[in-house]
DNA sequence: CCTCTAACCTATTCATTAA
DNA sequence: TTAATGAATAGGTTAGAGG
């Protein structure tokens, strides 16, 4: 089969040193506690992240993609034995009361909103243009330069791409509605 | 090869703040 | 009060380490 992918679709962005953060591995001793947490508290707070994080020395960013993956995992598979748990305890599982309900669980208060000075952003704006799509290098990069957390500017820029793409959508839709013709 | 899962993504929603 | 935007969510994809 021909290799149709060096059209110019990817050239410059996404191929360009675009690498993730090394994989992080837990010790078996870290697990312990973060599943132990996990069963008392799927949905912690900032603070309780933090403090996790400290415990089991790692960064606040890795609590809560872990935290994210855990509940994935927990509501994908829904495991068989989680079920019979359920079940087990007499239709209501005390273990597990449908921990992953929103609806259910109040939330508790989240990190601080963060203010980015207009020299900050300017510094962000600039890359954005360059590179929607930072790596971890990069964004360690800005990082340094910014004086932002790396978690941060990784959110910024998941906020930005998205709120260029639901101009650029609706941009779209206005140009298709607006036929000649249209009556009224 | 296959499985597991951290890292990453989009889309949406919640929440804070400046105008 | 509202618009802009940071933070968190669900849920899906990508990739690295080990069986």
């Amino acid at each position: 089969m021909a290799e149709d992918n060096s059209s110019d679709v990817l050239s410059t962005e996404k191929l360009s040193k675009n690498y993730r953060r090394s994989r992080t591995r837990f010790t078996e001793e870290q697990l312990k506690i973060l599943i132990n947490a996990f069963d008392q508290k799927p949905y912690p707070s900032y603070a309780t992240k933090q403090k996790l994080a400290s415990e089991i020395n790692t960064e606040e960013s890795r609590i809560q993609v872990w935290f994210q993956n855990r509940r994935a995992r927990y509501r994908f598979q829904k495991t068989p034995e989680i079920k019979e748990a359920l079940e087990s305890s007499g239709g209501h599982g005390e273990d597990y009361p449908s921990p992953l309900d929103l609806s259910t669980v109040q939330r508790e208060s989240r990190r601080c909103r963060t203010n980015y000075s207009s020299s900050q952003l300017h510094t962000l704006i600039k890359a954005f243009m360059s590179n929607p799509y930072p790596g971890f290098d990069s964004r360690e990069q800005l990082a340094k330069e910014t004086g932002v957390p790396e978690s941060r500017i990784q959110i910024w820029f998941q906020n930005r791409r998205n709120r260029f793409n639901i101009q650029r959508k609706r941009k779209s839709n206005e140009l298709l509605e607006q036929d000649p013709g249209e009556e009224h």
